[in-house]
RNA sequence: GGGCGCUUAGCUCAGUUGGCUAGAGCACCAGCUCGACAAGCUGGGGGUCAUUGGUUCAAGUCCAAUAGCGCCCA
C-alpha cells in the first residue's frame, strides 16, 4: 500500500456517543448563548413554550428541530442569534393533572388541600417536568439560549402580565361582564371552547305542557334537560306558525316554581318543523336561549351551583344534583298530568376535555378584554404584510378568527395561574383617593352591578391599606393562560423594563408553530405586541404539519399511539429523528408515522393495530419470538408479569442511515489523507469530474439555501440527502478511489474530497448538528485548513462554521451533461452484467458508437468507465460497429454493444429489443403527433417545439439503431 | 352549516410559476462480503396521478362537480 492509513473512526456512527460529547463541548463553549451587539445582526425566535403538563411528544420534536434548523443556519450566517426557551404553565391542563392525581393518590380535592398547598404542589410538577422538557429538548440538539430560560409565571413573565392588565384596565379596554360559559362542574371552572369535545350519547326528549295562563289551552314543548324548566323564563315559538299565533303575547305557567312566564315569537331560535313548534327558553343555561334572551330582554335565571347542583332559584329543588332534579322534575310533572311522553334519542354533549364530564352552560361573571379595536391592529398588520404567513393560506384563518372581534373572556376559575391583580371594596371614594394619592400605579372604576369598587394595581396591595373599616377583597380568579402567552416575545425579552435584549432582538424574526393554535396564540401575540410594544413580535410565521399515526389520526397519550422522542433518540439516534422531522415538513400534507411496539424480548418491531389503541389490548404476543409482552400506552404503572414495549417506527431508519452513510464517507476519507496539504484549486485547471462534483455542490447549496428561506424544509433535507448520497457517495467517491492511488493525482482529489465533505458538514450541521460535528472535529485534526477554492483554517466547531457560499461560475449544465453521459454508459453495461449474472471479477468488452466529441469525452474519463462498469477493452467512434453477439443498448447520443461472446441468450436479447422498440415507437408517435398539431406548433413556445423536434430525431435515431440490432442478432 | 386542506407505486410521501418517457425511502425480486459503509453495493419489477367534465397547443399540476378522508370555526 502506498499510502498508510492515517486516522480510523469506527465502522458505524455511534450516535449515543456523540450526542454526549458534543452537547458538553457546545454548552461549554457557550455557542448558544447571545448577547445584544448593534455591530451584528440580531436573527432571533422565541420558543412556543411547551406545557408543564407533560413531557414532550413528537410533535414538539418537529416543532423544535425546524426552529433549531433554522437557528443553527442563521447563526452559521453570521447573525447574532437568540432562541429564547421556556415552558408554558398551562392553567387549567396542568391544575387538572395534579388535581386528578392527588384525587387517585390520596382520595382528596383541592377544597381539602386549600389554595396554598394545591399550588405549592403544582409548582413541584412544573419543576419536575420543566426540567424533563428542557432536557428532552437539550437531547434533541436544540441551540437554546439555556441562560435566559423563561417560565410564563416568573417574576419577569409575571411583570409584564400585571403592567399588560394594568393598562388595559385603565384604557377602558377590561371589563366584567355575565357570560354563558362552559362550565366544568368537577374542577369547578370556565373551560374554554377549544377545551371541549362532543361525545353522541344515548338520552331522552321528554315532551311536557305548560297551561297558558287566562284559558284552557296548555303550550307543549320538549326537552332533553327537564331539570332546566326550573330557570326558564319564556317560551318561543315561530312567528309564521299559525298554531300558535294566538299564543303569542300570553303568559305560561311553570308549575314547578309557579312562575308566570311569557309566550314570545322567535323565528331565529324555533323551527316550526321540529318537534312541537314550542321550545322553553333558559337563556342562563343554553346558548341559543342566551343569544334568545339577548334579542327579546328576557330574565335570565341561574339555577345551578358551581358544582352542579341546584340553587335557591330552583326553589323546592335546591341542593339536588342536576341529574336528581331532573328525574324529580319529571316526576313531579307526572304528577300534575303535564308529562306527555318521552322518546330515546342520541345527544351530541359536550365535555370538558380536563375532567371528562359533560359541560353545563352556565351563566357567570367574567373579566374581558374588548376585542374591536386590537383585533383590527392586529388584521392590519397581516393585510399590510408586517407580518407574514408561511404558508400563505393560513393567513384567512388568522384574519376570519380576528374578524368576529369577539371579546376575549379572559378569567379562569383556577388556582394555579397568574391571579387578577383587581380587589373589591365598597369604600367611598374620598378614601381611595386618600389611600391612593399621588401614585400612579393604582387604578380604580365603579362596578355598577354591585356597587363596588374595582382596583387594578401594578403591585399587590395589602388588604388593610384602605383601614381597618374596608378590608380589600382581591378577585380570587386567574387569567387564562393565553393572557400571559400572548406576552411572550416580548416578556421574554424583558418588557416592560427597555432592555437592551429587547431592544435588539424585538421584533423577532419568525415563530414556528402548528396551525392549531392560529387564533387562540399568534393572533393574540400580534395584538398584545402592537399595544405594548406598537410593533408586532415577528414578522414571519411559519405553519408546519401536523405528525399523524398509520391510521391517520393525531398521535395522543390517550390513545397510546404516540412516540416518546426519547425512544427514537435512544434507538435511532437524535440526529435521525430530526432527519426525519425535517424531511416531514413539506408544505400541504400532514404526515402519517406508521407506529410499532418494540418487542422487549427480541427487538422485533410489531406494528400497532387500531384495536390496541385506548389500552384495549392488555397483552400481544410476539410474531417472532412468540413471547407475550404489554403494548405500549399510557398505562398507571408497570405490569408485574409482563414488560412493556417502548414505541418506535421503521420511518426513522432513513435518517440513521444517511447518518451512517455520511459518517462512512467521511471514513473513507480519513483513511485517505495522508500526505494532504491545502492549496487553492484553480477551478480552469480541474478535471472533469471535479468540475462536475463543485457543479453539484454549488448548485445544491444554493438551492439549500434558498428553501431554507421560504421554509420549504423537506426540500432541503431532499437536496442534501441526493447530494451526499447519490452524487458525492455513489459517483465522487467512487472515481477518486482510483486517482487516490496515483501519486500525481493524490494532493489534488484530497483537496477536493475535503473541500466538498467539509461543505457538506455545514449543509447539513443545522439537521444533522452531532454527526456533523463529530466528523468536522476529527477533520479539524487531519485537515485544518481546507475550503473551496482557496483553504482556510476551520472553525473550531462546525456549530460556528461560516454557511457555504460557492461561486456562481461552478454551476456548470454542460459539465453535468457530460458525466452524466458517463453515468448512462456505465448503467447501460452494468444493467447487462446483471442481466447475464456476470460477476465484476470478469472485464467485459465495450464498443460505443457516438460521435467524435462525445467518444473524446469517453476516452478522458476511460479510466473511471474502466473501474466502475468492470470494462475490459473500451472503443468509442462514429465508426465503431457492433460486434457479435453483443447485448445493446440505445441512447439518443450512443449506442453501446457490450461483447457477451459465449454468454448471450439470443431469444432472450430479442424479446428485449422488441420490448424497447415498442415503447420507443409509442413515444415517437405520441412526439409526432404533438408537432402535426398545427396549434401546437404555432402556440407553444419555440423552445418546446424544438424540444419535440429534437425528440423526434432522437427517437428515431435510437429505433434505428435497435431495428439494425435485432436484424443482426437475426443473422448470428 | 361556513372555511381550509388532502386523495400519486404494496406502505409513507415528493412533484415550486401548466412543458419529460411521473420520482424518493421502505417493502418486493435477482446478484454481491470488492479495505468507507450489509445501517451497504449493483441491477430489476411495480403507477388509467380518486372519479367525471371543462380551460389549454399541452393538465398529476388550473377550474367545476362528485365521492372519500382530515382539520378549524359556528
Amino acid at each position: 500500500m502506498p499510502f498508510p492509513m492515517t486516522m480510523e473512526l469506527p465502522k458505524h456512527y455511534d450516535p449515543r456517543d456523540a450526542q454526549t460529547r458534543w452537547l458538553r463541548f457546545w454548552n461549554e463553549r457557550g455557542f448558544f448563548h447571545a448577547r445584544p451587539d448593534p455591530n451584528r445582526k440580531p436573527f432571533c425566535i422565541v420558543i412556543p413554550p411547551p406545557n408543564v403538563t407533560g413531557a414532550l411528544h413528537l410533535g414538539h420534536a418537529l416543532n423544535n428541530t425546524l426552529q433549531d434548523v433554522l437557528v443553527r443556519w442563521r447563526r452559521m450566517q453570521g447573525y447574532n442569534t437568540l432562541w429564547m426557551p421556556g415552558t408554558d404553565h398551562a392553567g387549567i391542563a396542568t391544575q387538572a393533572v395534579v388535581e386528578r392525581r392527588i384525587r387517585d393518590e390520596e382520595n382528596k380535592t383541592r377544597h381539602d388541600l386549600g389554595r396554598e398547598e394545591l399550588v405549592k404542589r403544582i409548582w413541584q410538577w412544573k419543576d419536575q417536568y420543566e426540567k424533563r422538557i428542557l432536557g428532552q429538548l437539550s437531547e434533541l440538539g436544540c441551540s437554546c439560549d439555556w441562560q435566559r430560560t423563561r417560565f410564563t409565571l416568573d417574576p419577569i413573565c409575571a411583570r409584564a402580565v400585571r403592567t399588560t392588565f394594568f393598562k388595559m384596565f385603565k384604557d377602558g379596554l377590561i371589563y366584567r361582564g355575565k357570560r354563558l360559559v362552559n362550565w366544568d362542574t368537577q374542577l369547578q371552572t370556565a373551560v374554554a371552547d377549544d377545551e371541549i369535545y362532543h361525545e353522541t350519547i344515548k338520552g331522552s326528549f321528554w315532551t311536557f305542557r305548560y297551561p297558558v295562563k287566562g284559558s284552557n289551552e296548555f303550550i307543549r314543548f320538549s326537552t332533553t334537560r327537564p331539570e332546566t324548566m326550573l330557570g326558564d323564563t319564556a317560551v318561543a315559538v315561530h312567528p309564521d306558525d299559525e298554531r300558535y299565533k294566538h299564543l303569542i303575547g300570553k303568559r305560561a305557567t311553570i308549575p314547578l316554581v309557579k312562575r308566570d312566564i311569557p309566550i314570545i315569537a322567535d323565528g331565529q331560535l324555533v323551527d316550526p318543523t321540529l318537534g312541537t313548534g314550542a321550545v322553553k327558553v333558559t337563556p342562563a343555561h343554553d346558548p341559543n336561549d342566551y343569544a334568545c334572551g339577548l334579542r327579546h330582554g328576557l330574565p335570565m335565571i341561574n339555577i345551578l351551583n358551581p358544582d352542579g347542583t341546584i340553587n335557591e332559584n330552583g326553589g323546592p329543588y335546591a341542593g339536588l344534583d342536576r341529574l336528581q332534579a331532573r328525574q324529580r322534575v319529571i316526576q313531579d310533572m307526572e304528577k300534575l298530568g303535564l308529562f306527555d311522553g318521552c322518546e330515546d334519542r342520541d345527544i351530541d354533549l359536550a365535555h370538558s376535555d380536563r375532567s371528562k364530564t359533560p359541560i353545563e352552560p352556565y351563566l357567570s361573571d367574567q373579566w374581558f378584554v374588548k376585542m374591536a379595536d386590537l383585533a383590527q391592529t392586529a388584521m392590519d398588520a397581516v393585510t399590510d404584510g408586517r407580518v407574514k404567513f408561511f404558508p400563505e393560506r393560513y393567513a384567512r384563518t388568522y384574519l376570519d378568527w380576528l374578524g368576529e372581534k369577539r371579546d376575549w373572556c379572559i378569567s379562569r376559575q383556577l388556582w394555579w395561574g397568574h391571579r387578577i391583580p383587581i380587589w373589591y371594596s365598597h369604600c367611598p371614594e374620598s378614601q381611595l383617593k386618600h389611600a391612593f394619592a399621588g401614585r400612579d400605579d393604582v387604578t380604580w372604576r365603579l362596578d355598577e352591578d354591585n356597587g363596588r369598587w374595582l382596583i387594578c394595581a401594578l403591585a399587590d396591595l395589602p388588604n388593610d391599606i384602605l383601614g381597618p373599616k374596608y378590608p380589600l377583597e382581591q378577585d380570587a380568579d386567574v387569567l387564562d393562560t393565553w393572557f400571559s402567552s400572548a406576552l411572550w416575545p416580548h416578556s421574554t425579552l424583558g418588557w416592560p423594563e427597555h432592555t437592551p435584549e429587547l431592544a435588539y432582538w424585538y421584533p423577532t424574526n419568525v415563530l414556528v408553530t402548528s396551525r392549531d393554535i392560529i387564533t387562540l396564540w399568534v393572533a393574540r401575540m400580534v395584538m398584545t405586541g402592537l399595544y405594548n410594544i406598537g410593533k408586532v413580535p415577528f414578522h414571519h410565521v411559519y405553519i408546519h404539519p401536523k405528525i399523524l399515526d398509520g391510521f391517520g389520526e393525531t398521535m395522543s397519550k390517550t390513545k397510546g399511539n404516540g412516540i416518546d422522542p426519547l425512544d427514537i433518540i435512544e434507538r435511532y439516534g437524535a440526529d435521525a429523528l430530526r432527519f426525519l422531522m425535517v424531511h416531514q415538513a413539506t408544505e400541504t400534507q400532514d404526515s402519517k408515522m406508521p407506529v410499532a411496539n418494540v418487542c422487549p424480548h427480541c427487538d422485533t418491531l410489531v406494528p400497532i393495530k387500531q384495536e390496541h389503541m385506548y389500552m384495549r389490548t392488555r397483552q400481544v404476543t410476539c410474531p417472532s419470538c412468540k413471547k407475550p409482552f404489554r403494548p405500549g400506552g399510557p398505562w398507571p404503572a408497570p405490569d408485574p408479569e409482563l414488560p412493556t414495549a417502548k414505541q418506535a417506527s421503521e420511518r426513522f431508519d432513513m435518517g440513521r442511515n444517511f447518518a451512517n452513510k455520511l459518517w462512512n464517507a467521511a471514513r473513507f476519507l480519513f483513511l485517505n489523507l495522508e500526505g494532504y496539504k491545502p492549496e487553492a484549486i484553480h477551478y480552469e485547471e480541474l478535471p472533469i469530474e471535479d468540475r462536475w462534483i463543485l457543479s453539484r455542490l454549488a448548485t445544491t447549496t444554493a438551492t439549500v439555501t434558498q428553501h431554507l428561506e421560504n421554509y420549504r424544509f423537506s426540500e432541503v433535507a431532499r437536496a442534501i440527502y441526493d447530494f451526499t448520497w447519490s452524487e458525492f457517495c455513489d459517483w465522487y467517491v467512487e472515481m477518486s478511489k482510483r486517482r487516490l492511488q496515483e501519486p500525481a493525482a493524490r494532493p489534488l482529489v484530497q483537496r477536493v474530497l475535503v473541500g466538498v465533505l467539509d461543505g457538506i458538514l455545514r449543509l447539513v450541521h443545522p439537521i444533522m448538528p452531532f454527526v456533523a460535528e463529530a466528523i468536522w472535529q476529527p477533520l479539524n485534526e487531519t485537515a485544518f485548513e481546507r475550503g473551496l477554492p482557496t483553504p482556510e483554517p476551520a472553525a473550531e466547531s462546525v456549530v460556528i462554521a461560516p454557511w457555504p457560499r460557492f461561486p456562481d461560475v461552478w454551476h456548470d449544465a454542460a459539465m453535468e451533461t457530460r458525466m452524466g453521459r458517463m453515468q448512462e454508459l456505465i448503467r447501460a453495461v452494468r444493467e447487462v452484467r446483471n442481466r447475464y449474472n456476470v460477476d465484476m471479477k470478469t472485464p467485459l468488452d465495450v464498443f460505443v458508437r457516438c460521435s467524435e466529441t462525445i467518444a473524446e469525452d469517453f476516452r478522458t474519463l476511460q479510466p473511471f468507465i474502466v473501474a466502475l462498469a468492470g470494462v475490459g477493452r473500451l472503443e468509442c467512434g462514429s465508426d465503431t460497429g457492433k460486434p457479435p453477439q453483443a447485448a445493446s443498448h440505445v441512447t439518443p447520443e450512443f449506442a453501446v454493444y457490450t461483447s457477451l461472446a459465449g454468454l448471450i441468450d439470443m431469444a432472450a436479447e430479442k424479446v428485449r429489443l422488441e420490448k424497447q422498440l415498442a415503447e420507443k415507437r409509442k413515444h415517437l408517435q405520441a412526439a409526432r403527433a404533438k408537432l402535426a398539431n398545427t396549434n401546437f406548433v404555432q402556440r407553444a413556445p419555440a423552445d418546446i417545439v424544438q424540444q419535440q423536434r429534437d425528440l423526434v430525431a432522437d427517437l428515431q435515431t435510437q429505433i434505428k439503431a435497435i431495428e439494425e440490432n435485432l436484424n443482426e442478432l437475426c443473422q448470428e
